[in-house]
DNA sequence: TGTTTTCTTGAAAGCGCTTTCATAAAGTTA
DNA sequence: TAACTTTATGAAAGCGCTTTCAAGAAAACA
């Protein structure tokens, strides 16, 4: 029988970079000692600890994360799908979570689903497929096999965007329909009757459902009700908030006051009116959800509801990890 | 001896989820005419391939990605660090970036570096380790040991949002101190000659570093120079840009042009502009960087130079794409 | 100095999948 | 139907790492 010991060689021909075995060579000591000095190095000898620190200097060592991941059984990733991230909006999120996680050590997969249910469902299934640990997605309606794929995973998991504590789901909340019923309820006390609505698609979004329900909830606790004609849903731009404004004001009877779905709305209705020549918030006041950051400096003075972006990035993370750690 | 065959019953107790062995079991095949069932379906006898799909969907087999990887010596992932995503202008490019690799069948990793060098370099080193096959980064200057533990681990990368022939990186560009020479020369035609700066911190963002250059060499064309007084380096914010713009209208011989090096800056000066009833573009003229999208609507004209982040974002996916299927 | 206890270590067994490679089944041709 | 080619299949060897587990080394105790 041949020695079997001469057949391992140093494979210093490895293309991709060191592996552990290799460092272990270097440094004289097992694969397991190497990867207890990488992981736990307080239970390593100082004088080997060095010398596999040395070797992992200089040999550019860079932990293979597959590998470490199929053997642990942790990815230290997680996951999050936002609508979309063009927008300071779910940016502002992203960024908070991202930062939020990262100091705990885990990395964030992310996906924009452009609004689309379906695109959701498949970045969400592939999101499982690459092993995230976590999931952050926004808002809370979406089919019910998903949330059973999510569980049979085990993955955790929290809902922004949303606020319902009825739900059987975890999320990290912010009322539409009760901050939208707030908007409704002071734009009233302002002396308002006849109201304009701006919304998104509300179609697949229960944020935008929410934010109108309460806006219509409130109405009806004065007994007033939303004209069919003064509610008009588009997709976010302030192209279209230019557009949806001026039909608006071009009624036989305008509304007093005009409630945006989102920013974008808003500063198109601003504009328009500039260009139609319409005082705000003389002629028509003008009230506005999400961030804007622009609000405070700009010249008609406009009623906002901020969305706490980053608030809900960092809680969603800091949710998420705590679940990881065990609670 | 015992038969080796007996100890293995079906484990079904696995907590999370199927695994392909499961499968090949369930659908009575060899583990690996499952594996290449579904990564090359036709070539499995259609029989068993409706067998095994069958399996999947009955169990709910989700593939797992780091033994996959492991295997296939691929993840599939590729990773993006942006300075920052809280803002429209990475956050755009980050989004059509994401959709374009998605439609490859690629995930994305992302990291915030913040516009710190160090958290920057960590955040590579990590992405690295989780295996991403490919890196998109925001400009130039950065540590040449970064490079090269890129290079060792023989990952592709694009750096975006510079333009430098000279350098052996690839890059998807925009060419900053190109497009701050012609704004320059735009407005020296428009009969300026005293100009205004508000840049962005310049140290570790060679994009604010090449705007300047830009702006200076198109003066020094014109045997002009860049009164150090009237160029102001601020973090990216609205405020800094009202008060820079206070900063420099107040100085006993004020510049007629001022040039913003980002939308926040130009925003910021507006906004002081009206404030102190300056007039724009009467009395001095503003100009910036990026994009705005309320430039079109904005109503003191504004002269901005686009920052084609989409386009970015889509080619610098594409290239990477590209380079990973083979050129 | 002989024992017992506590630390460190290395061998080896996987983690769940892909991928040769040799073999068996099916399809062709004579 | 025999002989040959093509195609489909399964056994087995990893991919690079973590983690038991048993054993050896060091420290502590008597």
């Amino acid at each position: 029988m041949v020695d079997k010991k001469n057949e391992s060689v140093t494979n210093f021909s490895r293309p991709f970079g060191a592996t552990l075995e290799d460092i272990a060579k270097a440094a004289a000591v097992s694969l397991a000692t190497a990867s207890r000095c990488l992981n736990r190095p307080e239970t390593v000898r100082p004088e080997k600890r060095k010398r596999i620190f040395a070797a992992v200097e200089r040999l550019n060592y860079v932990p293979h994360g597959a590998a470490r991941a199929l053997a642990s059984k942790r990815t230290r990733m997680i996951g999050a799908v936002f609508p979309s991230l063009d927008s300071t909006l779910f940016g502002g999120a992203l960024d908070s979570f991202q930062k939020t996680v990262a100091i705990a050590g885990y990395s964030v997969l992310i996906a924009s689903s452009e609004y689309d249910p379906d695109r959701e469902r498949t970045h969400i299934q592939n999101l499982l497929a690459s092993g995230v640990e976590a999931l952050m997605l926004v808002g809370a309606a979406r089919d019910p096999a998903i949330y059973r794929l999510i569980d049979a995973k085990h993955v955790p998991y929290v809902l922004s965007w949303v606020y319902d504590p009825d739900r059987q789901h975890a999320y990290i909340g912010f009322d539409n329909a009760g901050a939208a019923s707030h908007l409704t309820n002071y734009l009233m006390m302002l002396g308002h009757r006849r109201f304009g609505v701006i919304s998104g698609i509300t179609e697949g979004n229960d944020r935008a459902q929410s934010r109108l329900r309460g806006i219509q909830s409130a109405l009806a606790d004065k007994s007033l009700e939303l004209d069919p004609d003064c509610l008009i849903e588009r997709p976010f731009s302030v192209e279209d908030g230019r557009d949806v404004f001026h039909l608006l004001m071009s009624m036989a009877r305008p509304p007093t006051a005009i409630i945006c779905g989102s920013s974008p709305f808003a500063y198109g209705a601003l504009f328009e009116a500039a260009e139609m020549g319409i005082k705000v918030p003389d002629t028509v006041s003008v009230a506005s959800f999400d961030d804007m950051w622009l609000a405070p400096h700009i010249s008609p003075p406009l009623t906002t509801v901020r969305t706490p972006r980053h608030e809900m990035g960092e809680q969603a993370a800091h949710y998420l990890v705590a679940k990881l750690e065990g609670r």
